[in-house]
DNA sequence: TCCGGGCTGATATAGTGTAACGCCCGACCG
DNA sequence: CGGTCGGGCGTTACACTATATCAGCCCGGA
């Protein structure tokens, strides 16, 4: 048995991350080894991660990794559109929309809004239309120009909301 | 003379401040002087400020200031909505309302929404009730039960996207 | 008087994010 | 082949944001 640190990768998350590579080859950007590691943590985690998360995580494949590593890399990966940023929680999250809702006809920069629970902790994406244009609209009203949106919903998920 | 120190004070400012201790008295808050000293920190500049910046600024008034003082505060006045956090920018601005949408049938802990202009930093705080709306119904629709919403748009304001 | 709670002072520490420099390596070109 | 240019990364150092904790003070109520 050559495999003897037990990696446990998800086959999903591994083929996410093929996926993941393509695409943004597609768009000339470069997935790169140390990219490619710190997606397959994030997409790895059932909620948001925070960047010193990561970078503790990072360092058992990466002894000498530091800040700067981690922060470049998720950088890269929002600009790619494959990860958000939670801004109430300085925390980062997979993209649900390239399986999800890439059908909305939105983009690998669409509109997105988070539902947090505060009690479990599960952060939710969604991609409603309505919520979007609402939001573009109300601020064009004021002669605005909208660049990027961040919606945020704190709140009870549906499972915790029954448990209450 | 005896007013040798030039405090300049916005008589406006001044005005809001009284009203502010009013309405917090009312709803059994507690308007101290070093919460009134923040508060009016921060109604006197222009745009979002930071915590750290605020401390610089109270400690010409209070040596001793630390930290814990000014978030202590800045707590306080959050709850007492008289201040808002714009999450992407980790600062602190007034809270627009009393004044400009409490017409709008909210309270004192109204939904709001930011537009944050990323080239002169000038942030408006606008309250659309379509906006609320439509993220409350689409995150009611999942199950989900939202208690506290964040709306941030980032772009060009208005004098911005004119000069551009 | 004694107690309790709210507010503040004060110190220490935790958590989040960037600046700046330099090296390596592969692409491209004369 | 030598040169150079840019992206990606390692490394160090630092800046900024936020909280935990304990102690003192004051004031109102039992
Ligand atoms: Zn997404
Ligand atoms: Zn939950
Ligand atoms: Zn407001
Ligand atoms: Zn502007």
């Amino acid at each position: 048995m050559v495999d003897t640190v037990a990696e446990s990768r998800d086959p999903a998350v591994e083929a996410a991350l093929d996926k993941a590579a393509e695409a943004c080859a597609a768009r000339g950007g470069q997935m790169t080894e140390l990219r490619r590691q710190v997606l397959r943590l994030i997409l790895s985690a059932r909620a948001p991660v925070g960047a010193y998360a990561l970078l503790d995580q990072l360092r058992a494949a990466r002894p000498g990794a530091a800040p700067p590593t981690v922060y470049r890399a998720l950088e890269f990966l929002q600009e790619q559109g494959l990860v958000h940023k939670v801004e109430r929680l300085n925390a980062f999250v997979g993209c649900a929309g390239p399986d999800a809702h890439h059908h909305c006809g939105h983009g690998h920069d669409h509109p997105h809004q988070f539902l947090i629970c505060g009690r479990c902790g599960a952060t939710t994406e969604v991609c409603d239309d309505r919520v979007a244009h609402a939001v573009a609209d109300a601020a064009r009203a004021t002669g605005f120009v909208p660049h990027r949106t961040t919606v945020e919903v704190e709140g009870l998920c549906a499972a915790c909301a029954l448990a209450a």
